[in-house]
RNA sequence: GGCCCCGUCGUCUAGUGGCCUAGGACGCAGCCCUCUCAAGGCUGAGAUCGCGGGUUCGAAUCCCGCCGGGGCUACCA
């Protein structure tokens, strides 16, 4: 009997929700979705020190926004619950005991500057380190506060990673490690796949970081005699612009609901963070979700991390909005100019269309319409024309065609080109020297602030 | 240092022994359109396929070595 497919992400929140945690939930969903399976969300807060409660909303927030919904997760339970790690801790300890009785992990009393020095002394004389068991050979005395160290059994460690392949490693190289902190919460090698096991994960998905993680994983799963999931899938990361892994610390332009704030679409970072590591071998560029489902497959993954490039997502970003119908624009955009009521947007959208990479953009083209420019001064001929103008916009009906007829008249009457003759216009009623096309940056004004806004200058 | 992953235009990539005088996309340059800015159309510059050895009639594609980048190696995740 077939298993049906359960993958999860879990992303811990000690910080703003990041891309990377965007692009593993994608290509999580898009497997689940794929294979008629589930999605699992999984807070992983055992770091006590960083976690926030508010971090944790951020990532709801983010993954929302993006359409990346789960299945199963700390906010809407499921069969396996509860969902936060914090929750699970008498679980990690009843397994790190288990672990202790059968003689696979054992009680550590170093200190972390004990532990330090011998990383040092390792250093110093120039071998690979590795934890020295001495807490495992002679305890010291007399102590109380202890970590529970998982006790490495050795040999090798095979699995399939469906981008990769086979994998093996060599845990010989491996030294004993931690698996639960003193402070009694476990530590991230140790509660992932005790969780992933628990909840009958059958696919992990996640970044690349994690692969050198995994034989540390399958060995506690071993020694455990859990089932071992059955494929890891380990994602190309994303790196900055340097070539660095896209960090919290070193990137802030990496959190997610900056991305919404700064008018990408979700469509459009979806579609960019698919094609960022993998290709569907054609010439596609542009993908609705429903398109990925279709053609996305794990061995046309990248092996190698992909800088991300935010050029090439402004160009996406344009494209999607184009694609946008009108109304379905206006809607979007009211968030971001929130001066204006909707139906002025729907009356900008066709000019607005082309000229927006980001819709945060909007801004720059319709804040003439809440803010008053400054009057500049004008030489004669300009003035001259300038009230021409107000003289043929007086008689015209306040709508886009006649407007821009009547202004084209005056543009034959005055005999100068269309630029010189808009340009000034341009600028008393916008304060800028690009806008919309003249005719919207007239319209959209009202008639009377329109015509004051020329009147006061000539 | 050890282990692992990776290495094609600036960036994302196609490419799995001859179809490659290495293709596409973003960006860039020029031209056209044009009231500004975009969008759109056309054209163009841009990669000795990290380097060095092999194997082969023939290599970006296979093998070895080196170099370079990244990741992991924490009582972070």
């Amino acid at each position: 009997m077939a298993v049906s497919v359960r993958v999860r992400i879990a992303p811990s929140p000690t910080g703003f929700a990041h891309l990377g945690t965007a692009s593993t939930a994608l290509y999580n969903v898009l497997f689940a979705r794929k294979e008629g399976g589930t999605f699992v969300l999984r807070v992983d807060d055992t770091d006590t020190e960083r976690n926030r409660p508010e971090y944790e909303a951020l990532i709801y927030e983010s993954l929302r926004w993006l359409g990346l919904d789960w299945d199963e997760g700390p906010d809407k339970g499921g069969p396996y619950a509860p969902y936060r790690q914090s929750e699970r801790v008498d679980l990690y300890r009843q397994e790190a005991a288990r672990l202790i009785k059968d003689g696979k992990a054992y009680r550590c009393y170093c200190t972390p500057e004990e532990l330090e020095a011998e990383r040092k002394q390792a250093q110093l004389e120039k071998r690979p380190y590795r934890y020295s068991r001495r807490c495992l050979k002679n305890p010291p005395e007399g102590r109380s506060v202890f970590a529970v160290r998982f006790q490495v059994p050795g040999g090798e460690v095979r699995f399939t990673d469906m981008i990769r392949g086979e994998m093996k490693f060599d845990t010989d190289l491996i030294g004993d490690f931690i698996v639960m902190k003193s402070d009694g919460y476990p530590v991230y090698q140790f509660a992932s796949p005790v969780d992933d096991a628990v909840m009958k994960i059958t696919h992990v998905i996640r970044g690349e970081e994690h692969l050198s993680n995994t034989p540390y994983q399958l060995m506690l799963i071993d020694a455990l005699g859990y089932d071992r999931p059955q494929a890891y899938a380990h994602m190309p990361l994303i790196l900055a612009a340097d070539g660095s892994k896209l960090s919290k610390r070193k990137h802030p332009e990496a959190n997610l609901i900056l991305f919404r704030d700064r008018g990408y679409l979700p469509e459009a970072l979806l579609n960019y963070l698919a094609l960022l590591g993998w290709n569907p071998g054609t010439t596609q560029e542009i993908f609705t979700f429903e398109e990925l489902l279709e053609s996305f497959s794990f061995d046309r993954v990248q092996h190698a991390g992909a800088r991300f490039d935010w050029e090439k997502l402004d160009w996406l970003n344009g494209e999607w909005i184009r694609r946008l119908s009108d109304e379905e624009l206006a809607i979007r955009l009211q968030a971001f100019v929130p001066e204006l009521d909707l139906e002025t947007i729907r009356r900008a959208v066709p000019a607005l269309k082309t000229r927006l990479p980001r819709l945060a953009q909007a801004v720059d083209y319709l804040d003439y319409l809440w803010k008053d420019p400054s009057t500049p001064a004008l030489d004669p001929e300009t003035a001259q024309r300038v009230r021409s103008a107000i003289e043929v916009l007086r008689e015209t009906q306040w709508e886009l065609e006649p407007i821009e007829s009547a202004l084209e008249k005056a543009v034959e009457q005055s005999g100068v080109s269309k630029g010189k003759f808009y340009n000034p216009l341009r600028d008393l009623l916008t304060g800028k020297k690009v806008s919309l096309p003249i005719h919207y940056a007239f319209a959209l004004l009202p008639k009377d602030v329109a015509l004051s806004r020329l009147e006061r200058a000539a």
